[in-house]
RNA sequence: GGGAGUUUAGCUCAGCUGGUUCAGAGCAUCUGCCUUACAAGCAGAGGGUCGGGGGUUCGAACCCCUCAACUCCCA
């Protein structure tokens, strides 16, 4: 047989995903099982592959993978979301190229581009995910724009409005002047910037003197309608109720008193700009004053700004400065660092705005569905790990109404009907508008009706997900496949959008199913590179997911991602990490070949054969056993670990080693067969991590008859393990042996002869194991030998003597040195022991290891001072 | 400004309800080996005042207080 002394995944990855695919391998469509859900987080349809998807979408096929094994109806979902401030800002980018813009061809047009659009780039990611292996079902891939899911956005928000959830509102939003668009609170990235902070003369009016006024925004000063002092301030008391003029502007305002103030901050006179600061705009309502917004939509000065009207916010602070200067209002300026809005999205510093929007009422929502709360800390909806429970608590409990709207065109566009009056209604057609409209008594035709020309926020349709991807909601609803899969056993996630996107689902289940819409949340970390610096496109600090595919396989991409990535934990990914993954998928290739190499002879397993069976299976059922816990708690990279260990240490290094027949020679039948299955259980536990190489190895294991897939085959199933002691003991001796030879400078050719006693039936069980990989031969009797040609190793309670050259002074120093650690231990527990407080108090299970420890380390002890006489 | 979390070996992390001599794993490092599956390998070894200080306890990596550094969330 020829097969490479190295692991080629590009050989065989594509050849598996078809495989998995032509056979169907990956369908599910409800029957007798039991369902196991898992709905991929929709990234961005116009989006590509990166490290945090790449992450993501291995837990989840881990989990999906085992599941199958597990014999559940594993299903899992994938799709994409229409993003749609990111896609409308890519589109209106293209568009701007050619010299076109958004205003210029209208909005069907704009649609007709954005769709071409995602026909073009739409679903790139979905490809790129299968070279990873995702098992996800294709054939019920979906889209949050597709028409069954706009539809139940359309249904979902006038039920919402008509159960008087959602209001229509002025209020202060944020303001994306680069997009043009609202933004929620979550949307908004906080940022410290280093800035002025200036100090501008306001003129008294009825009053000799002046106010210093404190502000790092002084092109927001035609906007003042007041300035505001702590009512408590001594400085300022006497001034109350006067009037200061507004610098270059003339208007005369009132000087008020409000707890807010900051006496500490700047002169502590604040002035009152109520359209463009959000507590300038709760005072202004306090104190019922008006409001002037000198801003347009896109960031320019608006004509109520009077001074550089047109000009960009930033220009036109610039100039007034320099005009507030020339007339000496500006007393000083100085270095001041705050935190400045920016948008996620456009990263355009946001403007706080007033603006007529869609509001979801958030504590009348919750107050209907209080189990969105109760559900996540009484773990019925499982966080892993807990410590997310916290900020989900905090962020319910302070829960604010979520802005719905969007000024976009890419989107769900919002069903609410207008007349000429401004009068609306909120209806799924037009024609159920017009009747609604005659509901309320106006009488009007389709015609004299417009729609609303905004789109609802992105996550206003992903919180349907769950149920959206069965067909769940809305008129045409389809019960049978929502009600087999619904709810979903696990979604993966990172902790970022745990608000925005975790929060709402599970609002989104209770309200349509009275449920939450999955049992288990596994938060991943955020991958970070080796300087814990987020991976980003614009620091260029990210691998190309693809490229580590094509040079490390995907089977070992996915191992490097795992083994170090626990549960919310950061992952500081390095390309050491795969590389280990390929070196691990290089050892299980080579395994395999050494064991496809030899030649069958018909005859009996021998002794160290059948020992290092027994030695596996303890360790193999051992560690099936550890694994059901981690995967209980979801501690994925510490299974993979423990089956790295066992693979690498146990399988190859142990078993394979003391089964492999010496060179020229062949291996007996049954033992081959033995070392066979025991590989396809291997490959079979190891399957959900490394999918291509598993089932590569497990179909040519079996490459005279055909036989069910692994990735359709029953995951391997735990036997009550013995005692590892029986494994370990051992081991421990044989690694003792070759400590000694690597001390001593002997060839690992040479073989030792050693001596047990005749009551260590551990090791007599054992011994041919122990003579095969630590090179012994084991002699009859242990009497006689001179001092100085033997040495005494203690294993256990066990003296296991090596004839070996050795000094007397040494060995002697060497076991004064043990001797002196058992007393020091014995002394240490018989304190303990002494102590009556430590009796009584203890645990009663506890005092008794305590005194098996030192009955233990007496007898050791004993015999360490036996050695000692037996040498002197 | 408010809140949460983290701090254990060079790196990334385990360490459960305080109780085996509990201080662990992988990687990296060092030493010796190209031993006929694998040098992407084999056999070994070294490495830590559990962030600092104080307390509770018979007993603390683990509980409490305090200080420090880092991270995240919210405003």
């Amino acid at each position: 047989m020829d097969i490479h002394s190295i692991y080629k995944p590009s050989e065989i990855e594509d050849k598996w995903y078809q495989y998995w695919m032509s056979n169907k391998h990956f369908r599910s469509s409800p029957d007798a099982r039991e369902a196991y859900t898992v709905l991929i987080p929709p990234p961005n349809v116009t989006g590509v592959l990166h490290m945090g998807h790449m992450l993501n979408i291995t837990i989840q096929d881990v989990l999906v993978r085992r599941a199958r094994m597990l014999g559940y109806n594993a299903c899992w979902v994938p799709g994409t979301d229409h993003a749609s401030i990111a896609t409308e800002a890519k589109v209106v980018k293209h568009l701007a190229d050619k010299g076109i813009s958004k205003s210029m061809i209208g909005r069907d047009d704009f649609l007709t581009h954005a769709w071409s659009w995602k026909e073009k780039y739409g679903g790139i990611i979905l490809e790129q995910l299968k070279k990873l292996g995702a098992s996800c079902d294709w054939d019920r891939t979906r889209f949050t724009m597709e028409p069954s899911l706009y539809e139940a956005v359309i249904d979902v928000f006038i039920d919402l409005y008509e159960k008087g959830l959602i209001y229509r509102g002025t209020k202060m939003v944020n303001w994306d002047p680069a997009g043009q668009t609202t933004l929620s609170d979550e949307e908004v990235v906080f940022k410290e910037v280093a800035d002025q902070l200036y100090y501008i003369r306001y003129i008294g009016v009825d009053f000799d003197g002046e106010l210093l006024v404190a502000t790092a925004r002084p092109e927001t000063i035609a906007g003042d309608v007041a300035v505001c002092v702590h009512p408590q301030d001594l400085r300022y008391k006497e001034f109350i109720g006067k009037k200061v003029r507004v610098p270059l502007i003339g208007r005369e305002v009132e000087i008020i008193a409000d707890e807010y103030i900051d006496r500490e901050f700047g002169t502590g006179v604040l002035k009152v700009t109520p359209a463009h600061d959000i507590n300038d705009y709760n005072i202004g309502l306090r104190f019922n004053l008006p409001v002037i917004d000198t801003l347009n939509a896109d960031g320019s000065i608006s004509d109520e700004g009077q001074l550089f009207i047109g000009e960009d916010r930033f220009i036109a602070r610039k100039k007034w400065i320099l005009q507030l200067k020339h007339e000496g209002l500006l007393a000083k300026q100085e270095n001041h660092i705050h935190n400045v809005g920016f948008s996620e999205r456009t990263d355009a510093v946001i403007e706080p705005r007033i603006s007529t929007q869609w509001f979801m009422d958030m504590k009348k929502f919750m107050k209907r569905n209080p189990e969105v709360l109760s559900s996540v800390l009484s773990d019925k909806v499982k966080f892993h790990p807990p410590k997310f429970k916290n900020a989900y608590r905090y962020w319910i409990e302070n829960i604010k109404d979520w802005n719905i709207s969007r000024q976009l065109w890419w989107g769900h566009r919002i069903p609410a009907w207008y007349n000429q009056q401004g009068d609306w209604v909120v209806a799924k057609t037009i024609d159920q508008a017009v009747q609604k409209f005659a509901d309320k008594g106006i009488a009007l035709q389709a015609k004299d009706l417009g729609q609303d020309s905004d789109v609802l926020d992105t996550w206003f349709s992903s919180w349907l997900w769950p149920i959206s991807v069965f067909d769940g909601i809305g008129e045409n609803a389809n019960p049978k496949e929502l009600d087999y899969y619904y709810p979903s056993n696990d979604l993966v996630t990172g902790p970022d959008i745990m608000f925005f996107w975790v929060a709402r689902m599970i609002m989104a289940g209770y309200e349509y199913k009275r449920q939450a819409p999955f049992g288990n949340v596994y938060f991943t970390g955020i991958v970070r590179d080796k300087q814990r610096r987020k991976m980003s496109k614009s620091l260029g600090n990210s691998p190309e997911p693809l490229d580590l595919i094509q040079k490390f396989g995907a089977d070992g991409v996915r191992m490097g991602m795992l083994l170090c990535s626990p549960a919310g934990n950061e992952i500081l990914f390095d390309e050491s990490q795969v590389e280990q993954g390929r070196n691990f998928c290089n050892k299980i290739w080579n395994a395999f070949r050494l064991i496809q190499g030899w030649t069958i002879v018909e005859e009996p397993p021998n002794e160290a054969s059948i020992q290092a069976l027994a030695y596996f299976e303890i360790r193999l059922h051992t560690v099936l056993i550890e694994n059901e816990k981690l995967f209980s708690e979801y501690r994925l990279s510490e299974a993979l670990m423990s089956m790295y260990k066992l693979i690498w240490d146990d399988f190859c290094a142990i078993y394979l080693e003391a089964v492999k027949p010496p060179f020229g020679l062949g291996i007996e039948r049954q033992t081959l067969e033995k070392t066979q299955s025991l590989l396809k259980i291997l490959m079979g536990m190891l399957h959900p991590y490394m999918p291509f190489i598993t089932e590569e190895i497990y179909q040519e294991l079996h490459n005279e008859t055909p036989v069910r897939a692994l990735i359709v085959s029953d995951y391997p199933r735990p036997r009550i393990a013995h005692r590892q002691e029986q494994a370990l003991e051992p081991m421990q001796l044989i690694t003792e042996i070759r400590n000694l030879r690597s001390a001593k400078g002997l060839s690992p050719k040479e073989t030792l002869k050693i001596h047990f006693p005749k009551d260590a039936f551990v090791f007599h069980k054992t011994g041919a194991l122990i003579e095969k990989l630590a090179n012994v031969a084991i002699q009859e009797s242990a009497n006689n030998l001179e001092s100085g040609r033997f040495l005494v190793l203690l294993i256990g309670k066990f003296e296991v003597t090596i004839e070996i050259d050795h000094s007397i002074d040494k060995q002697k120093s060497e076991l004064l040195k043990e001797q002196a650690y058992f007393m020091g231990f014995i002394s240490s527990v018989s304190t303990k022991l002494g102590n009556e407080k430590f009796v009584q108090n203890a645990n009663p299970a506890v005092v008794k290891i305590e005194r098996k420890k030192m009955k233990d380390a007496q007898e050791k002890l004993q015999i360490i001072e036996n050695q000692l006489n037996r040498l002197s």
